[in-house]
DNA sequence: CTGAAAGCGCTTACAG
DNA sequence: CTGAAAGCGCTTACAG
């Protein structure tokens, strides 16, 4: 509750030298060893912070980073909580303030936008963008100097923004990969996402193992439901196969329970592997999930470093994260028939 | 980005007399039909907004509340994100930043308390105390004039707090009372919430049915695996049963993957109810689940009420909110012949 | 070596 | 009917 001037009063000193010394910002001004020793005591003692509410008026700051979530991410995992948390944990460390919007709607979107933006923030974390059309205004606010740093798990952030993003190829080259040591040679690949197939691909290509195009499935989501789906294709087609790479831990908990409703037994099942070591993968597949980490905690807090670089007038520049495989049973059992 | 002075400046008045007429504050001032109207007309025009750092600052306020989490709900289900996100509109509605904490740990709760607290929020809401030491701590905060509201889904809070709570024992006296309606009569209790069973001995008293203390069984844990043991020791004590009113999502999952690890054909499943009405009820129990909803979105908005009303002087009052009985397929398919 | 003054953008007693 | 002035808690050119 101290202010600079009742700590001045104290000290006998104005309060214009009080916060030179505090600030470490003596500009043309000098003090006197002593002077600055008591300074900095007294400060200790009394516990005293600046008003930050004073500070960023001063500064021309708002002390707010707003947080704009595009709410895409599968029900049931974590993800943007994980994201969230350690955003918030990062800014918290910078004593900024968060102004937190949830979208599902680009019209919620484009609102947050226009009635606030420009006036009440210093700059803005987007974390996914639902739709193209997103982009050009976000653009253009940074173009009038909003700092903008945006995340994303998808392909969806156009380019001329600082962003920082998952190595997406690199999840399905890991688990790809891993299966391949495995002895596995017939890889299903449960399609989403152009990137993580290129991992798939890579992989098989680096091993020397040619892609059969049957064992590439798509769908357009990452649900459970569409895991079921395309395991239930995968037999119906009765094509030999071995283990499904996955681009979720839903796919890959998805199979499992077709594996399961089909009462196959688990020394016939295919090795399984999900994408973002998500709850699901720990508690809820039935045979635990061997899988890739997600990056989204890491680039919360790389997306908070570039905001503040770019808050001080620094360079920045996009970055990417590498996921890291996690190995768990269902790439260890089963017998890796895999046909019905 | 207009200011106050600058719109004083166009229409050729003082500053004090806009901020006066936007505010509609006049005190003993008065003005003229045709200023004031001027003055409204041409804030509009311009989209004049005060800025809100200059406004707390005069006012004594920080335009921040604290929104203090503890980590305490089972991983894959995502209340926290629920809460969270009703919660951050709620203060987005009243301009009001946010400051973000999640813990886990006693130590990080009380590191925040005195870092942060009595200097930068202008009132806090704490989702769930994990050790009644912190409770003394707030209260002591309290005393001294920062405003709190509490909520949690456990039984944590103390008295002496204004709560936002929602009404536990509800949750398993609707699920028990449905698998009464359905014509169940030996319902096993997977217990861990003390208010929790009492609202299943409610359903069953109400409908004359008794208690038999072998069909009540207890964990420390909401999770899956707590509901796998349980289910296993059930099935182990042969005693017969019809049904499982469980007290979690996850314990009525947990039911499923065991049944299912015994190949027991879900004819002869007994009937399953979970609460929260989380992810995992609908996409990752293997039959959808019978549950009820969660009461967090609303305890978040209340919680915003109740907080805003402290802040303003106003009496507030603790209050109960009371979920809802969702039905699922769980509770309608089955035998429930419940013996092994 | 140190301080008085201006100013960030507001609100609100007070004076006319 | 309207405005000049003080002040919220800071920072920083500027003057001595």
């Amino acid at each position: 509750m101290a202010s600079l001037k009742e700590l001045a009063a104290e000290l006998g000193v104005s309060h214009t030298l009080v916060s030179r010394v505090l600030n470490n910002r003596m500009g043309t001004a000098r003090v006197g060893q002593k002077t600055r020793e008591a300074i900095l005591r007294r400060a200790r003692e009394m516990d005293y912070r600046p008003n930050p509410l004073a500070v960023a008026l001063k500064r021309g700051r708002k002390g707010v980073v707003g947080l704009f979530i595009h709410h895409v991410g599968v029900e049931g995992s974590d993800l943007n909580l994980r994201f969230l948390e350690s955003a918030s944990a990062a800014l918290a460390r910078e004593r900024l303030n968060l102004w937190l919007q949830f979208f599902r709607l680009d019209e919620e979107f484009l609102a947050a936008c226009n009635e606030r933006l420009t006036h009440n923030l210093d700059g803005l974390i987007i974390a996914g963008i639902a739709h193209p059309a997103l982009a050009d205004t976000l653009l253009q606010l940074e173009s009038t100097g909003m700092p903008i740093v945006c995340t994303s798990e998808s392909e969806d952030i156009p380019d001329g923004f600082t962003t920082i993003r998952p190595d997406q190829s690199r999840h399905n080259y890991l688990t790809a990969r891993h299966l391949l040591e495995r002895g596995c040679r017939r890889i299903a690949h449960f399609h989403v996402m152009d990137q993580r197939l290129a991992g798939y691909r890579q992989a098989l290509s680096e091993a020397g193992v040619s892609v059969d195009p049957a064992l590439i499935r798509y769908h357009k989501d990452f649900t459970a439901e569409a895991g079921y789906e395309l395991t239930e294709r995968l037999y119906a087609s009765n094509i030999p196969f071995d283990a499904i790479n996955a681009e979720s831990d839903a796919h890959a908990a998805g199979a499992m329970r077709y594996l399961t409703d089909r009462a196959i037994p688990q020394r016939q099942w295919p090795k399984i592997t999900g994408v973002d070591d998500s709850p699901i993968a720990k508690s809820y597949c039935i045979v635990p999930l061997t899988t890739t980490t997600s990056c989204l905690p890491q680039c919360a807090e790389l997306a908070v470093s570039a905001l503040l670089k770019k808050l001080s007038n620094s360079p920045t520049e996009s970055l990417t994260v590498s996921p890291r495989l996690v190995i768990r049973e269902s790439t260890v059992a089963g017998a890796g028939v895999g046909t019905s």
